[in-house]
DNA sequence: GCATATATTGAGTAATTATTCAGGTTTTGG
DNA sequence: CCAAAACCTGAATAATTACTCAATATATGC
């Protein structure tokens, strides 16, 4: 790999796609790295590869991008924000109906649904991936916007809601994580142990 | 005459270590992957950097390990066997006090205790190196020990054990694995989490 | 002391892969 | 229709790295 000449950051000129075409082009650069990960893992995304399942040549990949990393970040990007649309919907539904179990249930079902969009892809992203700092508080807002909803939902109603929010919200997301990206073995079926924790959650919250 | 070729592995002839000086220098091979590993994580270790790290030469490397996979086989059952020994210390306190209560505050001190043994290694180790399939069985079956030892202390005292010891197993892992390996903000001081981790385990269990 | 097994060396090889570049093709605005 | 801008190509470059091998050093047992 040729180095930068300049010791500062020379301000690679990646080219802003304007034209219909190659906004096509970018998109399918996007896809195809994206089906690549979920597929075979980080350790086959290369930027060759990524262009021939693309059906471009590499030159266009570097057109629009300044170095792999920064495919990754957008194939995370849009990764996260999927999963952001699915934690807003049960939001709102949060708001409507604030009781205790209503909002384990909601939690329970949502973190099951994220983990659902995709598992192989979540699992390479959420492990194999080495993500910068930046993209690990990305994630780690996310979670707090969750917490803070859960917070919100239980004061008044729950002693010590701050920490079962935190609990719960960890409990629900590390289960969902286990059971469906994970393929470590699901004792039973994905609906029993799905009820089972939230009875586990239930009872504790209330508690 | 052309050898016959063997179809599987051609066995490669890696050599035994027979003296005092050449199992030290396999220690330090391993060692050193080890370091490397939980250092600057899986993309880093190459046997080039592992051999300057041991402080020998890449040709020692491959006159004890096959390949570089070999290396990491090494390195994982040996972190694998020191998990397997916490847990054992616990197994024998829960025989010997099969209170629900009692299985419960060992197996979250157990998770917690397995956690804190070289976090960065395991967190390298149990997300970002791709593991054969024989390794993930041989985690799962760590796993399924630890299921059983506990189903069988809660067996006749609680309704369902089965299901039981599988959750409560699932949460104290992944939740253990979440504060002390995943570098996430932990909510509360460590202690006051496990506290509550244990009520929250010890509520559903009994119920 | 000496033959032989064991241990170590490190430059060299081949494969992989991130990135560049010089030169082509297509689209756009006038 | 034309020139400029946008877009695309893919062989070439350079860095990295898993692994080999022929030469050299050290230990062991008789």
């Amino acid at each position: 790999m040729a180095r930068a000449k300049t010791a500062k950051a020379p301000r690679k000129a990646v080219r802003q796609a304007r034209q219909a075409r190659s906004r096509a082009t970018v998109a399918t650069i996007v896809e195809a790295a994206t089906r690549i990960l979920a597929r075979d893992g980080w350790d086959s995304l290369n930027t060759n590869a990524i262009a021939a399942r693309a059906g471009v040549s590499v030159g266009s990949v570097y057109e629009y991008f300044p170095n792999k990393q920064a495919i990754l970040d957008v194939v995370l990007e849009s990764h996260l924000a999927r999963g952001e649309v699915l934690i807003n919907e049960r939001a709102s539904q949060v708001a409507s109906d604030p009781d205790p179990l209503a909002v384990v249930r909601l939690l329970v079902d949502g973190y099951i649904s994220v983990h659902r969009d995709d598992p192989r892809l979540h699992r390479v992203l959420s492990g194999e991936v080495p993500l910068s700092k930046a993209q690990r508080q990305r994630i780690d807002s996310l979670r707090s916007q969750v917490v803070s909803l859960v917070t919100i939902a239980l004061e008044g109603q729950v002693p010590r809601p701050g920490i079962k929010a935190n609990l719960i919200v960890d409990t629900a997301d590390a289960l969902a994580h286990r059971w469906l990206v994970d393929e470590v073995g699901v004792p039973a079926s994905p609906d029993v142990m799905q009820t089972e924790l939230e009875r586990m959650l239930s009872l504790y919250v209330v508690s």
